[in-house]
DNA sequence: AATCCAGACAACCGCAAATCT
DNA sequence: TAGATTTGCGGTTGTCTGGAT
């Protein structure tokens, strides 16, 4: 007696996205926005379930999301944020690390770890058993709390090694994470305030992401209006294909704006993320896509979890400050 | 040139929480 | 209030690509 289902299991496609079924899915989404996303393959004839459509769009298709490398300084916060999140919590909060990190898609942040940063730890853990000086004893007032997560698996983290024991802290973290600095009040403020979404820290890189996720949709647009083949396979064929009216004015828009000037579609404009880290995302809360879109907007008060981490994060900004000038004379591996 | 292998990342799966009737 | 359903998240898998042999 809930909701009707979202979809049919039967005939439901999966694997690779086409570039024809992303482009119904921006177009969809350019007219109808993000959510409801039940009624998304229904009408849109895209023979993909809701959840597909809506991870498609979250990690891929969404505007505002930036691709490529990791800076140091979202390496830094990922690792800083991972050794705080992934270890004192049931779960390792992905969500909540990517609302650190607007531009990036929890899935984005999750790959880089699992392929880049858990195996940098790993050798400069690997290295540091051999080189670092004894381990803290027990007496140490810092929380010890056993690794959930894949990385940590099999081992208990102190929080002053996963951090010290970081090379991004010791070496490019240091030197270009905003955090970084000696003052733990501040370290604390910045942190706070990455909960703005629209909170500028001064990367300059971080202009260059709407306009690049808009070069990608461009391209898309541009190769499917350039294709006349009809569908492939006769599912495809049962694709309603979207109408030029739709498309003409979007393609337009598209190359408008990754053309480099700064005017934003209004429609794609309230579209973009709403990456303000929700209390939500730690305290285990599930929001809806069809929730109030003001409550994503809102700073809103820290939980209590928060708090604890951000003050928690603070002081262990001091030790770690303790830490580095204590290893300053110690020349780094890397 | 062909094959193998490892890395990167997109996508899927299962589960839990929220929502609806 | 119960049960069905949707939605979101984290973990895992599958596929593609580039480099090495």
């Amino acid at each position: 007696m809930g909701r009707p289902p979202c979809c049919d299991k039967v005939g439901i496609k999966k694997g690779p996205w086409t570039p024809e079924e992303d482009i119904i899915l921006v177009s969809y989404i350019q007219e109808h926005g993000p959510g409801n996303w039940r009624s998304v393959p229904i009408n849109t004839g895209l023979m993909r379930c809701s959840k597909s459509c809506r991870l498609r769009w979250t990690n891929y298709l969404r505007p505002g999301i930036r691709r490529g490398n990791f800076t140091p300084h979202e390496e830094g916060i990922i690792v800083h944020l991972q050794s705080l999140l992934g270890n004192s919590l049931v779960l390792c909060r992905w969500a909540a690390i990517a609302s650190y990190l607007p531009q990036r898609t929890d899935n984005d942040i999750k790959n880089y770890w699992n392929t880049h940063l858990k195996k940098k730890l790993q050798k400069h853990q690997a290295i540091g058993a051999i080189f670092a000086p004894p381990p803290p004893t027990e007496s140490s007032s810092s929380i010890v709390i056993p690794s959930t997560t894949t990385a940590g698996a099999g081992h208990v983290d102190h929080h002053h090694d996963m951090i010290a024991s970081n090379p991004l802290f010791s070496k490019d973290y240091k030197y270009s994470h905003p955090a970084a600095c000696s003052n733990p009040a501040e370290v604390t403020q910045q942190l706070i305030a990455r909960r703005s979404p629209f909170a500028t820290d001064g990367d300059s890189s971080s202009s260059s992401s709407y306009a690049s996720s808009m070069d990608n949709i461009s391209k898309l647009l541009n190769g499917f209006m350039k294709q006349s083949s009809p569908p492939q396979n006769d599912a495809a064929a049962d694709i309603k294909p979207p109408a030029a009216d739709i498309f003409n004015p979007l393609l337009s828009s598209f190359n408008h704006i990754s053309g480099g000037n700064t005017t934003t579609l209004p429609a794609f404009n309230d579209m973009l993320p709403t990456p303000t880290p929700q209390p939500a995302a730690l305290m285990g809360h599930r929001g809806y896509d069809d929730e109030p879109k003001q409550q994503h907007h809102q700073q809103g008060p820290l939980s209590p979890i928060e708090k604890w981490l951000f003050e928690e994060a603070a002081e262990q900004v001091v030790d770690l400050m303790d830490l580095s000038d204590a290893c300053c004379s110690v020349p780094m591996m890397f």
